[in-house]
DNA sequence: TGGGTGTTGTACCGTTCGGTACACCCCTTC
DNA sequence: GAAGGGGTGTACCGAACGGTACAACACCCA
Protein backbone atom coordinates (compact mmCIF):
# COMPACT_ATOMS: atom_id res chain seq x y z
CA UNK A 1 0.00 0.00 0.00
CA UNK A 2 2.13 2.51 -1.29
CA UNK A 3 1.90 6.56 -0.56
CA UNK A 4 -0.52 7.17 -3.75
CA UNK A 5 -2.43 4.21 -3.94
CA UNK A 6 0.30 2.32 -6.20
CA UNK A 7 -0.63 -1.39 -6.26
CA UNK A 8 2.40 -3.43 -5.86
CA UNK A 9 2.19 -4.28 -9.38
CA UNK A 10 1.96 -0.68 -9.91
CA UNK A 11 4.85 -0.32 -8.05
CA UNK A 12 6.99 -2.53 -10.34
CA UNK A 13 5.47 -1.62 -13.57
CA UNK A 14 7.21 1.54 -13.08
CA UNK A 15 10.52 0.35 -11.94
CA UNK A 16 10.19 -1.58 -15.02
CA UNK A 17 10.49 1.32 -17.22
CA UNK A 18 12.87 3.15 -14.89
CA UNK A 19 15.43 -0.34 -15.57
CA UNK A 20 14.72 -0.58 -19.30
CA UNK A 21 15.56 3.16 -20.25
CA UNK A 22 18.01 3.28 -17.99
CA UNK A 23 19.95 0.12 -17.06
CA UNK A 24 20.47 -1.51 -14.17
CA UNK A 25 23.77 0.61 -13.24
CA UNK A 26 22.38 3.65 -14.51
CA UNK A 27 19.38 3.14 -12.69
CA UNK A 28 19.54 4.90 -9.30
CA UNK A 29 17.93 4.73 -6.05
CA UNK A 30 16.96 8.49 -6.74
CA UNK A 31 15.08 8.05 -9.73
CA UNK A 32 13.93 4.58 -8.71
CA UNK A 33 12.40 6.72 -5.65
CA UNK A 34 11.21 9.26 -7.80
CA UNK A 35 9.59 7.18 -10.56
CA UNK A 36 7.36 5.21 -7.52
CA UNK A 37 6.30 8.39 -5.20
CA UNK A 38 8.43 5.68 -2.98
CA UNK A 39 10.77 7.15 -0.39
CA UNK A 40 14.43 5.00 -0.05
CA UNK A 41 13.17 3.56 3.28
CA UNK A 42 9.76 2.29 1.50
CA UNK A 43 11.68 1.10 -1.21
CA UNK A 44 13.96 -1.08 1.15
CA UNK A 45 10.92 -2.33 2.94
CA UNK A 46 9.43 -3.83 0.04
CA UNK A 47 12.73 -5.12 -1.91
CA UNK A 48 14.83 -5.37 1.26
CA UNK A 49 18.01 -6.35 -0.78
CA UNK A 50 17.88 -3.06 -3.10
CA UNK A 51 18.34 -3.17 -6.51
CA UNK A 52 18.65 -6.51 -6.69
CA UNK A 53 15.39 -7.57 -5.57
CA UNK A 54 14.06 -4.90 -7.84
CA UNK A 55 15.04 -6.40 -10.75
CA UNK A 56 14.17 -9.95 -9.88
CA UNK A 57 10.59 -8.44 -8.88
CA UNK A 58 10.77 -6.77 -12.77
CA UNK A 59 11.70 -9.90 -14.32
CA UNK A 60 8.95 -11.96 -12.54
CA UNK A 61 6.08 -9.59 -13.42
CA UNK A 62 7.66 -9.77 -16.47
CA UNK A 63 7.88 -13.37 -16.83
CA UNK A 64 4.05 -13.39 -15.92
CA UNK A 65 3.11 -10.36 -18.01
CA UNK A 66 4.81 -12.19 -21.19
CA UNK A 67 3.15 -15.96 -19.88
CA UNK A 68 -0.27 -14.16 -20.09
CA UNK A 69 0.42 -11.99 -23.22
CA UNK A 70 2.02 -14.11 -25.04
CA UNK A 71 2.86 -17.50 -24.49
CA UNK A 72 -0.18 -18.67 -23.26
CA UNK A 73 -2.03 -17.33 -27.05
CA UNK A 74 1.04 -18.63 -28.95
CA UNK A 75 0.39 -22.21 -27.23
CA UNK A 76 -3.23 -22.08 -27.57
CA UNK A 77 -5.70 -23.92 -30.33
CA UNK A 78 -6.09 -22.01 -33.20
CA UNK A 79 -4.51 -20.91 -36.63
CA UNK A 80 -0.95 -20.60 -36.25
CA UNK A 81 -0.95 -17.46 -38.04
CA UNK A 82 -3.58 -16.27 -35.63
CA UNK A 83 -1.49 -16.86 -32.91
CA UNK A 84 1.61 -15.46 -34.05
CA UNK A 85 -0.55 -12.03 -34.69
CA UNK A 86 -1.65 -12.01 -31.36
CA UNK A 87 2.11 -12.12 -30.41
CA UNK A 88 3.03 -9.81 -32.39
CA UNK A 89 0.37 -6.84 -31.61
CA UNK A 90 0.87 -7.97 -27.98
CA UNK A 91 4.78 -7.16 -28.47
CA UNK A 92 4.56 -3.98 -30.92
CA UNK A 93 2.12 -2.75 -27.57
CA UNK A 94 5.06 -3.71 -24.59
CA UNK A 95 7.68 -2.32 -26.67
CA UNK A 96 5.76 0.95 -27.53
CA UNK A 97 6.07 0.78 -31.47
CA UNK A 98 9.60 0.37 -30.95
CA UNK A 99 10.70 2.85 -28.70
CA UNK A 100 10.92 1.78 -25.42
CA UNK A 101 14.36 -0.82 -25.23
CA UNK A 102 14.38 -4.07 -23.89
CA UNK A 103 14.94 -5.18 -20.08
CA UNK A 104 16.24 -8.57 -21.01
CA UNK A 105 18.45 -6.53 -23.35
CA UNK A 106 19.45 -4.00 -20.74
CA UNK A 107 20.60 -6.63 -18.24
CA UNK A 108 22.10 -9.79 -20.88
CA UNK A 109 24.27 -6.47 -21.76
CA UNK A 110 25.87 -4.73 -19.22
CA UNK A 111 27.52 -5.84 -15.75
CA UNK A 112 24.69 -7.32 -14.71
CA UNK A 113 24.29 -10.07 -17.51
CA UNK A 114 25.98 -12.89 -14.63
CA UNK A 115 23.47 -12.17 -11.84
CA UNK A 116 20.20 -12.73 -13.51
CA UNK A 117 21.16 -15.13 -15.87
CA UNK A 118 18.95 -17.83 -14.41
CA UNK A 119 15.60 -15.85 -15.12
CA UNK A 120 16.43 -14.41 -18.00
CA UNK A 121 17.56 -17.01 -19.69
CA UNK A 122 14.19 -18.65 -18.77
CA UNK A 123 12.38 -15.86 -20.17
CA UNK A 124 14.19 -16.37 -23.74
CA UNK A 125 13.68 -19.92 -23.72
CA UNK A 126 9.99 -19.81 -22.59
CA UNK A 127 9.37 -17.24 -25.50
CA UNK A 128 11.54 -19.51 -28.11
CA UNK A 129 9.79 -22.61 -26.77
CA UNK A 130 6.20 -21.51 -27.53
CA UNK A 131 7.06 -19.81 -30.78
CA UNK A 132 8.41 -23.26 -31.71
CA UNK A 133 5.03 -24.71 -30.45
CA UNK A 134 3.31 -22.88 -33.07
CA UNK A 135 5.75 -23.97 -35.91
CA UNK A 136 5.82 -27.12 -34.95
CA UNK A 137 1.99 -26.59 -35.28
CA UNK A 138 1.77 -25.58 -38.36
CA UNK A 139 3.95 -28.69 -39.77
CA UNK A 140 7.47 -27.44 -39.60
CA UNK A 141 9.83 -29.83 -38.12
CA UNK A 142 11.06 -29.30 -34.33
CA UNK A 143 14.39 -28.43 -35.17
CA UNK A 144 13.79 -25.85 -37.96
CA UNK A 145 10.78 -24.80 -36.06
CA UNK A 146 13.38 -23.72 -32.72
CA UNK A 147 15.55 -22.53 -35.35
CA UNK A 148 13.20 -20.34 -37.19
CA UNK A 149 11.50 -19.32 -33.33
CA UNK A 150 14.74 -18.14 -32.40
CA UNK A 151 15.65 -15.69 -34.86
CA UNK A 152 12.23 -14.03 -34.83
CA UNK A 153 13.14 -13.03 -30.97
CA UNK A 154 16.45 -12.04 -32.21
CA UNK A 155 15.07 -10.05 -34.99
CA UNK A 156 12.74 -8.32 -32.45
CA UNK A 157 15.64 -7.60 -29.89
CA UNK A 158 17.71 -6.79 -32.91
CA UNK A 159 14.84 -4.38 -34.36
CA UNK A 160 15.00 -2.57 -31.01
CA UNK A 161 18.15 -1.96 -30.47
CA UNK A 162 18.63 -0.55 -34.60
CA UNK A 163 15.70 1.12 -34.29
CA UNK A 164 16.49 3.21 -31.68
CA UNK A 165 20.48 3.24 -32.64
CA UNK A 166 19.38 5.23 -36.60
CA UNK A 167 16.11 7.01 -34.43
CA UNK A 168 13.85 5.16 -36.65
CA UNK A 169 11.06 3.32 -35.25
CA UNK A 170 9.93 2.12 -38.97
CA UNK A 171 12.32 -0.69 -38.79
CA UNK A 172 10.62 -2.16 -35.48
CA UNK A 173 7.32 -1.75 -37.38
CA UNK A 174 8.33 -3.93 -40.29
CA UNK A 175 10.51 -6.32 -38.90
CA UNK A 176 6.84 -7.03 -36.76
CA UNK A 177 5.31 -6.99 -40.14
CA UNK A 178 7.50 -9.35 -41.84
CA UNK A 179 7.30 -12.01 -39.03
CA UNK A 180 4.38 -13.99 -39.81
CA UNK A 181 5.63 -14.71 -43.33
CA UNK A 182 8.86 -15.63 -42.69
CA UNK A 183 8.05 -17.90 -39.44
CA UNK A 184 5.39 -19.44 -42.08
CA UNK A 185 7.10 -19.74 -45.06
CA UNK B 1 53.22 7.02 -24.79
CA UNK B 2 51.47 5.36 -22.08
CA UNK B 3 53.23 3.38 -19.20
CA UNK B 4 54.11 0.03 -20.96
CA UNK B 5 54.71 1.13 -24.11
CA UNK B 6 51.01 1.00 -25.12
CA UNK B 7 49.80 3.06 -27.83
CA UNK B 8 47.15 5.33 -28.22
CA UNK B 9 45.19 2.60 -30.13
CA UNK B 10 45.95 0.02 -28.06
CA UNK B 11 44.98 2.53 -25.39
CA UNK B 12 41.29 2.97 -27.33
CA UNK B 13 41.39 -0.69 -27.65
CA UNK B 14 41.45 -1.87 -24.07
CA UNK B 15 38.36 0.85 -22.96
CA UNK B 16 36.47 -0.73 -25.57
CA UNK B 17 36.74 -4.10 -24.36
CA UNK B 18 35.68 -2.28 -20.89
CA UNK B 19 33.09 -0.19 -22.67
CA UNK B 20 31.62 -3.46 -24.43
CA UNK B 21 31.30 -5.69 -21.50
CA UNK B 22 30.01 -2.89 -18.89
CA UNK B 23 28.25 -0.46 -20.89
CA UNK B 24 28.72 3.58 -19.95
CA UNK B 25 27.78 3.88 -16.54
CA UNK B 26 29.17 0.34 -15.41
CA UNK B 27 32.26 1.45 -16.43
CA UNK B 28 34.57 2.77 -13.74
CA UNK B 29 37.71 4.99 -13.80
CA UNK B 30 38.95 2.78 -11.62
CA UNK B 31 38.28 -0.05 -14.12
CA UNK B 32 39.35 1.88 -17.50
CA UNK B 33 42.12 2.33 -15.18
CA UNK B 34 43.74 -0.74 -14.83
CA UNK B 35 42.56 -2.04 -18.34
CA UNK B 36 44.77 0.70 -19.73
CA UNK B 37 47.12 0.67 -17.32
CA UNK B 38 46.72 4.35 -17.08
CA UNK B 39 46.51 6.07 -14.07
CA UNK B 40 43.83 8.29 -13.55
CA UNK B 41 46.05 11.68 -14.21
CA UNK B 42 47.01 9.89 -17.22
CA UNK B 43 43.84 9.02 -18.28
CA UNK B 44 42.60 12.42 -18.06
CA UNK B 45 45.49 13.89 -20.09
CA UNK B 46 44.98 11.90 -22.70
CA UNK B 47 40.91 12.31 -22.12
CA UNK B 48 40.06 15.86 -20.76
CA UNK B 49 36.48 15.20 -20.61
CA UNK B 50 36.65 11.75 -18.78
CA UNK B 51 35.12 9.14 -19.69
CA UNK B 52 32.41 10.99 -22.52
CA UNK B 53 35.95 11.78 -24.60
CA UNK B 54 37.21 8.06 -24.24
CA UNK B 55 33.92 6.84 -25.61
CA UNK B 56 34.24 9.39 -28.27
CA UNK B 57 37.77 8.00 -28.84
CA UNK B 58 36.45 4.43 -29.07
CA UNK B 59 33.65 5.12 -31.41
CA UNK B 60 36.08 7.10 -33.45
CA UNK B 61 38.42 3.71 -33.39
CA UNK B 62 35.41 1.42 -33.94
CA UNK B 63 34.23 3.87 -37.15
CA UNK B 64 37.75 3.59 -38.90
CA UNK B 65 38.19 -0.05 -37.90
CA UNK B 66 35.12 -1.34 -39.28
CA UNK B 67 35.73 1.29 -42.58
CA UNK B 68 38.58 -0.88 -43.38
CA UNK B 69 37.88 -4.14 -42.18
CA UNK B 70 33.99 -4.34 -43.44
CA UNK B 71 33.00 -1.32 -45.04
CA UNK B 72 35.31 -1.14 -47.17
CA UNK B 73 35.93 -4.90 -48.49
CA UNK B 74 31.45 -4.44 -49.03
CA UNK B 75 32.08 -1.36 -51.21
CA UNK B 76 35.23 -2.86 -53.34
CA UNK B 77 35.27 -5.04 -56.27
CA UNK B 78 33.97 -8.62 -56.47
CA UNK B 79 31.53 -10.95 -56.44
CA UNK B 80 28.50 -10.14 -53.76
CA UNK B 81 28.99 -13.73 -52.21
CA UNK B 82 33.23 -13.07 -51.46
CA UNK B 83 32.56 -9.54 -50.47
CA UNK B 84 29.73 -10.65 -47.49
CA UNK B 85 32.10 -13.51 -46.89
CA UNK B 86 34.96 -11.03 -45.97
CA UNK B 87 32.25 -8.98 -43.49
CA UNK B 88 31.27 -12.22 -41.91
CA UNK B 89 34.62 -13.36 -41.39
CA UNK B 90 35.33 -10.13 -39.97
CA UNK B 91 32.61 -9.58 -37.20
CA UNK B 92 33.23 -12.96 -36.50
CA UNK B 93 36.38 -11.83 -34.97
CA UNK B 94 35.32 -8.57 -33.70
CA UNK B 95 32.58 -10.26 -31.50
CA UNK B 96 34.49 -13.08 -30.87
CA UNK B 97 32.53 -15.95 -31.70
CA UNK B 98 29.51 -14.61 -30.60
CA UNK B 99 30.67 -14.00 -26.93
CA UNK B 100 31.69 -10.32 -26.92
CA UNK B 101 28.48 -7.80 -26.91
CA UNK B 102 28.59 -4.58 -29.34
CA UNK B 103 29.49 -1.45 -27.69
CA UNK B 104 26.89 0.49 -30.19
CA UNK B 105 23.90 -1.81 -28.63
CA UNK B 106 25.43 -1.23 -25.21
CA UNK B 107 25.13 3.01 -26.29
CA UNK B 108 22.08 2.65 -27.47
CA UNK B 109 20.31 1.11 -24.59
CA UNK B 110 21.38 2.54 -21.23
CA UNK B 111 20.68 6.32 -20.14
CA UNK B 112 23.63 7.15 -22.85
CA UNK B 113 21.89 6.94 -25.61
CA UNK B 114 21.05 10.63 -26.26
CA UNK B 115 24.70 11.69 -25.84
CA UNK B 116 26.07 9.64 -28.41
CA UNK B 117 23.26 9.28 -31.06
CA UNK B 118 25.05 11.29 -33.62
CA UNK B 119 28.31 8.64 -33.97
CA UNK B 120 26.52 5.90 -33.29
CA UNK B 121 23.71 6.11 -36.31
CA UNK B 122 26.42 7.39 -38.32
CA UNK B 123 28.25 3.95 -37.70
CA UNK B 124 25.31 2.17 -37.92
CA UNK B 125 24.07 3.50 -41.06
CA UNK B 126 27.48 3.13 -42.90
CA UNK B 127 27.18 -0.60 -42.32
CA UNK B 128 23.66 -0.40 -43.94
CA UNK B 129 24.68 1.66 -46.52
CA UNK B 130 27.93 -0.45 -47.20
CA UNK B 131 26.02 -3.55 -47.34
CA UNK B 132 22.29 -2.01 -49.49
CA UNK B 133 25.77 -1.47 -51.82
CA UNK B 134 27.01 -5.08 -52.22
CA UNK B 135 22.50 -6.14 -53.07
CA UNK B 136 22.40 -3.79 -55.06
CA UNK B 137 25.23 -4.48 -57.01
CA UNK B 138 23.90 -7.62 -57.10
CA UNK B 139 20.80 -7.04 -59.15
CA UNK B 140 18.30 -5.78 -56.12
CA UNK B 141 16.31 -2.71 -55.92
CA UNK B 142 17.56 0.12 -53.36
CA UNK B 143 14.57 -0.20 -51.68
CA UNK B 144 14.62 -4.07 -50.82
CA UNK B 145 18.50 -3.63 -50.96
CA UNK B 146 18.29 -1.44 -47.67
CA UNK B 147 15.62 -3.29 -46.41
CA UNK B 148 17.68 -6.27 -46.48
CA UNK B 149 20.53 -4.34 -45.28
CA UNK B 150 18.86 -3.33 -42.19
CA UNK B 151 17.66 -6.69 -41.76
CA UNK B 152 21.21 -8.10 -41.32
CA UNK B 153 22.24 -5.87 -38.96
CA UNK B 154 19.57 -5.54 -37.11
CA UNK B 155 20.00 -9.87 -36.86
CA UNK B 156 23.51 -9.69 -36.18
CA UNK B 157 22.62 -7.00 -33.00
CA UNK B 158 19.72 -9.63 -31.81
CA UNK B 159 21.97 -12.38 -32.14
CA UNK B 160 24.28 -11.19 -29.54
CA UNK B 161 21.84 -10.45 -27.46
CA UNK B 162 19.86 -13.47 -27.48
CA UNK B 163 23.13 -15.43 -28.02
CA UNK B 164 23.88 -13.90 -24.43
CA UNK B 165 20.63 -14.18 -23.37
CA UNK B 166 20.80 -18.26 -22.95
CA UNK B 167 24.43 -18.54 -23.51
CA UNK B 168 24.64 -20.12 -26.59
CA UNK B 169 26.83 -18.91 -29.12
CA UNK B 170 25.61 -21.13 -31.54
CA UNK B 171 22.77 -18.84 -32.45
CA UNK B 172 25.64 -16.44 -33.32
CA UNK B 173 27.67 -18.53 -35.39
CA UNK B 174 24.19 -19.73 -37.42
CA UNK B 175 22.94 -15.91 -37.79
CA UNK B 176 26.03 -15.08 -39.28
CA UNK B 177 25.94 -18.50 -41.67
CA UNK B 178 22.64 -18.00 -42.73
CA UNK B 179 23.43 -14.40 -43.81
CA UNK B 180 24.76 -14.67 -47.12
CA UNK B 181 21.50 -16.69 -48.38
CA UNK B 182 19.24 -14.39 -47.11
CA UNK B 183 20.58 -11.36 -48.69
CA UNK B 184 21.32 -12.50 -51.83
CA UNK B 185 18.26 -14.96 -52.17
C1' DT C 1 -9.03 3.43 23.92
C1' DG C 2 -5.23 1.10 23.35
C1' DG C 3 -2.08 -1.76 21.23
C1' DG C 4 0.13 -3.69 17.13
C1' DT C 5 1.40 -3.78 12.51
C1' DG C 6 2.71 -1.98 8.29
C1' DT C 7 4.62 2.07 6.29
C1' DT C 8 7.10 6.24 6.01
C1' DG C 9 10.37 10.59 6.39
C1' DT C 10 14.65 12.03 8.07
C1' DA C 11 19.04 11.62 9.11
C1' DC C 12 22.82 9.32 8.65
C1' DC C 13 26.51 5.60 7.43
C1' DG C 14 30.83 4.34 4.78
C1' DT C 15 32.22 3.84 0.00
C1' DT C 16 32.86 4.99 -4.50
C1' DC C 17 31.96 8.00 -7.90
C1' DG C 18 33.95 11.41 -11.55
C1' DG C 19 37.18 14.86 -11.51
C1' DT C 20 41.18 18.14 -10.05
C1' DA C 21 45.70 20.00 -8.12
C1' DC C 22 50.16 19.61 -7.95
C1' DA C 23 54.65 18.12 -7.33
C1' DC C 24 57.77 15.28 -9.42
C1' DC C 25 60.23 12.67 -12.86
C1' DC C 26 62.12 11.48 -17.02
C1' DC C 27 63.63 12.66 -21.43
C1' DT C 28 64.68 15.67 -24.76
C1' DT C 29 66.85 19.91 -26.59
C1' DC C 30 69.95 23.38 -26.39
C1' DG D 1 73.94 20.86 -17.20
C1' DA D 2 70.17 23.81 -17.22
C1' DA D 3 65.64 24.47 -19.02
C1' DG D 4 61.48 22.85 -20.52
C1' DG D 5 57.55 19.94 -21.28
C1' DG D 6 55.07 15.64 -21.72
C1' DG D 7 53.62 12.22 -18.63
C1' DT D 8 52.71 10.35 -14.05
C1' DG D 9 51.62 9.12 -8.86
C1' DT D 10 49.60 10.81 -4.83
C1' DA D 11 46.52 13.12 -2.48
C1' DC D 12 42.58 15.18 -2.40
C1' DC D 13 37.75 17.30 -3.57
C1' DG D 14 32.52 17.52 -3.24
C1' DA D 15 28.79 14.86 -4.73
C1' DA D 16 26.29 10.92 -5.33
C1' DC D 17 26.18 6.28 -4.63
C1' DG D 18 23.78 2.08 -2.28
C1' DG D 19 22.20 1.06 2.04
C1' DT D 20 20.72 1.39 7.24
C1' DA D 21 18.68 3.06 11.79
C1' DC D 22 15.08 4.72 13.94
C1' DA D 23 11.42 7.33 15.49
C1' DA D 24 7.00 8.59 14.22
C1' DC D 25 3.05 7.94 11.77
C1' DA D 26 -1.50 5.86 10.13
C1' DC D 27 -4.59 2.50 10.43
C1' DC D 28 -6.96 -1.73 11.79
C1' DC D 29 -8.64 -4.72 15.20
C1' DA D 30 -9.74 -5.50 19.80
Amino acid sequence: MPAAQLSRDDVVARLLTVFRHRGYDGASLQELSKATGLGKSSLYHYFPNGKDDMVRAVLASLDEQLREQVFAPLRAAGAPARRIAVMIRALDAFYAQGTAPCVLAQLVLGSTHARFRGPVRAIFAEWVDALATVLVDAGLARRTATARAQDAVLRIEGALVLAGGVGDTAIFARTLKRLPADLLA
